[in-house]
DNA sequence: ATGAAAGCGCTAACAT
DNA sequence: ATGTTAGCGCTTTCAT
């Protein structure tokens, strides 16, 4: 490794005029500047952001943390968080929390040690207590941390609202609502949205059913089971509102039972992901708009790095998108 | 930010004393140890991993440079070469290649500064000879990049054979092979599973037909384009072979039009992610083992960052996951 | 067993 | 305009 140091004396010069020169910074004769330059190309010089680093105590690096990039809205959640970082000159260190291994205490030490900048998490599987004695940026999605997180999420709301009026447009009588465990009972912002469609779906004289499933689990199999037991469990529901994989888990099973999709029974996806585009027939969607979400965190976040004032919870915004599976 | 002096201090002993009974290094008193570990415990001390990595000169963070994580096919590597890292030791940064403003250059620049340790790369949009000029650790999926660059593919051959043989099983006349433009002839290792297909399928007196596409885009709408222009200019084609996301739109586009799938039409996706095994009709796959792929990858670079000898090339298992798209 | 001091590569304050 | 020097926080000789 070459360093300044070899630059300066190959340029004889000192090594703050190098660094000067190298940088920009502070005044430098363009002659000598020249022969700088010129000696760093012949050394094939690439300063140490390692050095850089532990001077400014930063890192310029920020960890998202998610359960799991197999889940399209995580991933694309972290593909749109990753490019406003970058156009803010921020590298990206993912942390997905569903590996039997680790914990999310290990990466959120990596905030205290200086390693990450900050943290935009999105995951749904620790103590709270644990964000709150940390006192550098955090930004949570979707998840209320307590005092001092901001919390970023969507209008779930009138997601819930949308998805109601759209069921009973379709003349459901008996809709499903798988969300999750109300172990984490008001931790979840998006139980909102099954919180505003069951009341409104009443409202509208529609049965509403929720059914729990649990809040952390991501793997394919266990939403196959979920999907196949609820079918079982209530085959006389003809409406159902369930997050993207669940609802095209929801769509398989349903298909392959022979249910007609949407004479018999109405699909919702809840979240919109691509992805959920892709079934055929297509789901009908409420779509939270991951890249206002993501570029809402970014500001947040950067907001808190720099001591600016941040509101406590933004909301964005959601909506329908017209599918095949709910009229 | 409280530091080892800080601590050393309270504990009324040297730095050095207090460097090693935190770090378990050399001899220290068990009484002092103990009052050291104290006084960092009531200074919430966390060492600086900034400081470390000057000294060490390394920084424990690996970059995963892929095209877009909005594709499953990257996010499942990414997520599963992030637990392959994590359990040795390591961070995983990942690097979007697929946003207007950066380059492959800049992320490459990382490795030369110290930032990262080593590269895994799985992108196609860039010239070899920058990868060429790099001396430090890189290891490349499924895209060779000359001498000294591990590459680490499935086994391509076979997965097109594979292919060939379900198409001929299911009694196809004329298959369409999409791949990516011949532009890059020769350097994506996963083009040799279209050759071998291809070579097989004539062989049986099949034909093939080879649709070139832009071997660097990810967005949706032009693999909707795509598998609608394939689908119109190729009413007759019976068989359809395609990355994973393609194939999810070439099933949507075909059931819109009526076509029977697979009675008129049958279709192989290559690639066989978890979300490709959601769509309905479930598709036939020919699967490559991501996790294996993450493994070899992860453990290539490490072996390279140790100066241990690699391997070149390791071809990893692909196999026949059925479907209901290709019988 | 412990402490003083050097140094990782860089930047910035302070001379000159 | 340029050079000298003092750290950033840590680990590691090398004395003691």
């Amino acid at each position: 490794m070459t360093n300044i140091k070899d630059v300066a004396r190959r340029a004889g010069v000192g090594i703050a005029t190098a660094s000067r020169a190298l940088n920009g910074s502070g005044y430098v004769a363009p002659e000598t500047k020249r022969k700088i330059e010129e000696a760093a190309r012949q050394l094939n010089y690439t300063p140490s952001v390692l050095a850089r680093n532990l001077l400014r105590n930063r890192s310029g690096i920020i960890a998202v943390m998610v359960p799991t990039l197999a889940n399209p809205f995580f991933a694309e959640f972290t593909q749109a968080v990753e490019r406003f970082l970058l156009e803010q000159g921020y590298k990206t260190l993912v942390c997905c929390t569903v590996h039997p291994a680790n914990s999310e205490q290990d990466y959120l030490d990596m905030l205290e040690s200086n390693l990450v900048d900050g943290i935009i998490t999105a995951t749904h599987s620790f103590n709270d207590a644990a964000y709150q004695k940390s006192c550098k940026p955090i930004v949570s999605l979707d998840r209320s941390l307590g005092d001092g997180i901001p919390l970023i999420s969507s209008d779930h709301c009138r997601g819930g609202l949308l998805a109601a009026e759209h069921f009973a447009a379709a003349g459901c009588k008996k809709v499903l609502q798988i969300c999750g465990s109300d172990v984490q009972n008001g931790h979840l912002a998006v139980e909102e949205a099954h919180l505003s469609c069951r009341e409104a779906l009443l409202a509208e004289g529609i049965a509403s059913l929720i059914c729990f499933t649990d809040w952390n689990r991501w793997d394919f199999e266990y939403y196959r089971q979920t999907a196949q037991r609820s079918l079982d469990a209530h085959p006389d529901a003809d409406g159902i509102l369930a997050s993207d994989c669940l609802a095209m888990h929801f769509l398989r099973e349903a298909l392959q039972r022979s249910r007609k999709v949407p004479e018999e029974i109405r699909l919702i996806a809840y979240d919109g992901t691509d992805t959920a585009r892709l079934s055929s027939p297509v789901l009908s969607c409420i779509t939270q708009d991951i890249p206002v979400l993501a570029k809402s965190a970014v500001s947040a976040l950067l907001s808190r790095i720099q001591n600016l004032p941040v509101p406590e919870f933004s909301a964005c915004p959601v909506s329908w998108l017209p599918g095949a599976t709910c009229p």
